[in-house]
RNA sequence: GGACGAUUAGCUCAGCUGGUUAGAGCGCUGGCCUCACAUGCCAGAGGUCACUGGUUCAAAUCCAGUAUCGUCCACCA
């Protein structure tokens, strides 16, 4: 065996066995396994992109779940591919083409989606490769891309049936268009920014009306206001006649409840062609549309002298001719939410034109259903009430985009007849008239073929063993940012398509932001890179970080101190293998098994049993912080802080070699144990120690986990070794107060109840080693004189001091200390009294000095009670 | 405008179905290079659980209200 160095260094471990796991195929699932399958599918990432935090978090939390179940006998499937992401790489691409000063114009469609795939095969691998340095244990062999074969097959199969069912319609509505995408959007891809605008009051006539937007002025059909509000009913029925910037206009007055007498002037200008809610105005009362901004954001000729101008230069121009004209009222400041792109942030504009829709109640309510009925489980619960919010309120969903990269809408039309055909296959004639036929040149929405995932990915349409096997899936891990993007869309098309949920459990987890809790973004240059954070701390560090941060419902901040303390756990773990290790070279078998376990061993196994049901319970019920304390708790302060000081009482100075021989056995039991509990959360350390323990299997990845063995629970052995414990703390705390130097031998005697004179008596060797002392128990025993005290329950410790320490320079040194500290909290007071310090000084000043004067009363309370020790 | 969540130690957060003395990590203080680990060991300080009322033998936990912060949804021009 290769000596362990002193220090863990993940650079060492890591790379080797993620190769040594792959090559062997440990990740791969085979359909046609016995064993009770569990599967679950990645979200896919955007095939061009890298590894951010989220997808860290995310990658993270299901490797520990396919890890477990793995380990636990599961048939594990962890199903990964990468998504075609439309408006996200299009975009990317536009730019790279900009760069080198040509368009996808230029290049034409056939070539730009050419260009497309040669991109995606150089640099579709980059978020591939490191979700495997991440330690993902994907089944690699079954990659899949949302627009390979497979899964356009999949999208026309799914494409046609809705449309043979009736589901799905082409109309001329309101969108929103995105100029610069050059797109339209659904409402779900339309953020809300807060920016500052001013709010015009304008003259129509006798009346005026408050707008954002006075450009759309041009493109005005009507006014209108609520029916019953008396001051401008009189109005309502007319057309008035109304001088504006390009001379005088007629509109008529309407009244619509949709408007709010409250707002504004209670007036407002009706605006089809450039407004969802106008639109709907106008259509209850037959206003004519008029467009007037186009789709380059540019005026129309319907906007006449200012036809060609961008649609907010024109906004400028125009309320300057008002100025001139006098039609303008007043202007006044204000804050709203305008509609972007959530692609490129362009300000939204909705404009009429002809899309795409499918019908989303019939499909809806199943998926409505599903989740009332429990046969979906969302955790954390509080999200079903969003998912229902949404659900409920759901509109057609607008599935066709302008773009060339994605799955061009399988939809040809006929000019000859003007019939339109959808087709799983290629038609090059009209199948009614044989005429030419041409294919619609929108493709669909990214989010039509993700909706597909969890069965097209498993071979649907066909009806292969992998389908059967593991459809329904068992969980989905996802942030709530998907949620309706996503989420909701693959219960409908689940539903719909396999009669059958996708999924039986959601996990929704937590955004992570930085350690101000701000949202990392690029702008603000608080990305944290998680690949940097692996070379830094490792990888089972980062991870173990992830999952132990990952509480229900509530934001991640992630901080560089915390993933520090975790390396130092992994760490803290290496070590404490090598310690197992190095004790270990002697071990006989044979003589442990005559051995009867002494109360450590029985108290270590107890509470190992306890932590391995902790850890599956909260694993089961996703509370991923949960497991990771447990075993962190166990493994640090139960494991190394207590088991591991214990055993060296047996292992150094025992001269029984059975008692040694059975603690070098517990030790490793209980080690090989932990590895196993903790691989799910750290892979490759733990693989790297498990090959060094004595272990039976080829992997640790393929070890059973652990399950808490009821014999192994021995209540009386904690409650035992909890008193042992206190009483030992207790005395290390009497020798740190009275300044006792820790090689200093002393004499201690403990008083116990007679109940647990016995108990205490039996680890009199255990006490005195663990602190330091010659111990004389007895429930008879008398407070010596000159003696330290405490109180252990019912239990009394005394300390003899005399001959240890100088009481007399103690008590002068005590008097001292207390005199300086008093005069240290009363300037500091002093200090803090003072305004101007608390407001010039910096804020860490007055921290640290608010800090140093706590410090100064929590040592005065000790040092006070120290001289009380001293003069009993 | 709706809905949801948060408020617990200096900081970041756990605390599930109410039940001994409210926990952790970091930070802080004091002492230790004790033969696994100074990425460490030992000891310690630090909390009116946002506020107000209610239910209960018992409330950080349940209920109502208030305040502050945050998130999502929504066609207020």
């Amino acid at each position: 065996m290769t000596e362990l160095s002193d220090r863990y260094d993940p650079q060492e471990v890591e790379p080797h066995w993620y190769r040594v796991w792959e090559e062997r195929g440990y990740f791969h699932a085979d359909p046609e396994s016995p064993k009770k399958p569990y599967c679950i599918v990645i979200p896919p990432p955007n095939v061009t992109g890298s590894l951010h935090m989220g997808h860290a978090l995310n990658n993270t939390l299901q490797d520990i779940l396919i890890r477990w179940k793995r380990m636990d006998g599961a048939n594990a499937l962890w199903m990964p591919g990468t998504d075609h992401a439309g408006i996200a790489t299009q975009n990317v691409m536009e730019r790279q083409l900009a760069a080198e000063g040509t368009t996808k114009a230029a290049l034409g469609r056939d070539a730009f989606v050419q260009r497309v795939w040669r991109w995606k095969e150089e640099a579709g691998g980059t978020i591939i490769r490191q979700l495997k340095r991440l330690g993902a244990s994907c089944d690699w062999r079954r990659e899949r891309f949302t627009m390979d074969p497979g899964l356009s097959r999949a999208v026309r199969e799914v494409f046609v049936r809705l449309w043979e069912e009736g589901l799905i319609y082409q109309g001329d509505y309101i969108v929103n268009w995105c100029p610069r995408c050059q797109t339209v959007l659904s409402d779900l891809e339309v953020e809300r920014e807060e920016r500052d605008a001013e709010f015009i009051y304008i003259k129509y006539g006798p009346l005026t009306v408050g707008t954002v937007r006075p450009e759309t002025r041009l493109g005005d059909t009507g006014l209108a206001v609520h029916p019953k509000d008396k001051r401008y009913a009189k109005h309502v029925g007319q057309t008035l006649e109304i001088a504006s910037v390009e001379g005088t206009i007629r509109l008529p007055v309407v009244a619509d409840t949709a408007v709010d007498p409250k707002f504004g002037t209670g007036v407002v200008k009706v605006t089809p062609g450039h407004d969802a809610a106008d639109f709907e105005i106008g259509r209850r009362h037959k206003l004519p549309v008029r467009t007037v901004i186009g789709f380059d954001a540019r005026m129309t000729s319907e906007a006449g002298k200012y036809a060609g101008l961008d649609r907010f230069e024109c906004r400028k121009r125009i309320v300057e001719e008002m100025k001139t004209l006098g039609l303008i009222e007043r202007i006044e400041p204000y804050r709203h939410a305008v509609g972007v792109c959530y692609r490129c942030r362009t300000v939204v504009e909705p404009l009429i034109s002809k899309q795409w829709y499918l019908r989303i109640k019939p499909l809806a309510e199943p998926a409505i259903k599903a989740v009332r009925a429990g046969k979906i489980k969302i955790t954390p619960r509080g999200w079903s009430k969003t998912y229902y919010h949404w659900m409920e309120n759901i509109r057609d969903w607008p599935i066709s985009r302008q773009l060339w990269w994605g799955h061009r809408i399988p939809v040809w039309y006929c000019d000859a007849d003007k019939s339109a055909h959808a087709s799983r296959t290629d038609l090059d004639h009209c199948p009614r008239c044989q005429g030419p036929l041409r294919q619609e040149t929108d493709v669909l929405d990214t989010w039509f073929s993700s909706a597909l995932w969890p069965f097209s990915t498993l071979g649907w349409p066909d009806e292969t063993k992998e389908l059967r096997s593991f459809y329904p899936t068992s969980c989905l891990v996802t942030g709530f940012d998907i949620l309706f993007f996503w989420v909701a869309r693959m219960i409908m098309m689940g539903l719909k398509f396999m009669g059958d949920v996708p999924f039986r459990d959601v996990y929704i987890h937590a955004l992570v932001r930085d350690a101000e809790g701000q949202k990392m973004s690029k702008s603000k240059g608080n990305v944290i890179d998680p690949l940097s954070v692996m070379d830094k701390y490792g990888t089972d560090a980062f991870r173990f970080t992830l999952a132990a941060l990952a509480a229900q419902g509530r934001d991640i901040r992630l901080a560089e101190e915390r993933i520090e303390g975790y390396r130092n756990f992994a760490n803290k773990l290496w070590n404490a293998s090598r310690f197992v290790l190095t004790n270990f070279a002697d071990y006989d078998a044979s003589l442990a098994k005559k051995a009867a376990p002494t109360l450590p061993d029985r108290w270590i196994q107890s509470r190992l049993a306890r932590t391995t049901s902790t850890v599956r319970r909260a694993l089961t019920t996703y509370r991923f912080n949960d497991a990771a304390n447990a075993v962190y708790q166990f493994l640090w302060h139960e494991f190394c802080d207590w088991y591991l000081e214990c055993s060296k009482l047996t292992l150094y100075r025992s001269s029984d070699p059975q008692a040694k021989a059975l603690t070098q056995k517990t030790l490793v039991e209980v080690l090989e144990t932990t590895l196993r509990l903790l691989h799910p959360f750290m892979p490759f350390i733990t693989e790297e120690l498990w090959q060094r323990v004595p272990h039976k299997g080829e992997s640790i990845m393929l070890a059973p986990y652990p399950r808490p063995k009821r014999p192994q629970l021995d209540p009386e052995a904690e409650r035992a070794m909890d008193l042992l414990m206190a009483v030992v703390s207790a005395i290390r705390n009497i020798r740190a107060e009275m300044r006792i130097a820790p090689g200093q031998v002393v004499t201690v005697m403990i008083k116990p109840p007679a109940s647990l004179s016995g108990r205490l008596t039996e680890q009199i060797g255990l006490i005195a080693a663990l602190a330091k002392a010659e111990v004389i128990c007895d429930p008879e025993t008398q407070r010596p004189p000159q003696s330290a005290m405490a109180l252990v329950g019912d239990v009394e410790v005394y300390l003899p001091l005399a001959g240890i320490v100088d009481l007399e320079a103690e008590r002068q040194r005590l008097e001292k200390e207390i005199r300086k500290l008093t005069g240290e909290i009363q300037f500091v007071d002093s200090k803090l009294a003072r305004r101007e310090f608390r407001e010039k000084a910096p804020s860490e000043v007055v921290e640290r000095e608010e800090q140093r004067a706590r410090d100064a009363k929590a040592g005065l309370a000790k040092l006070e009670a120290s001289l009380r020790q001293l003069s009993n």
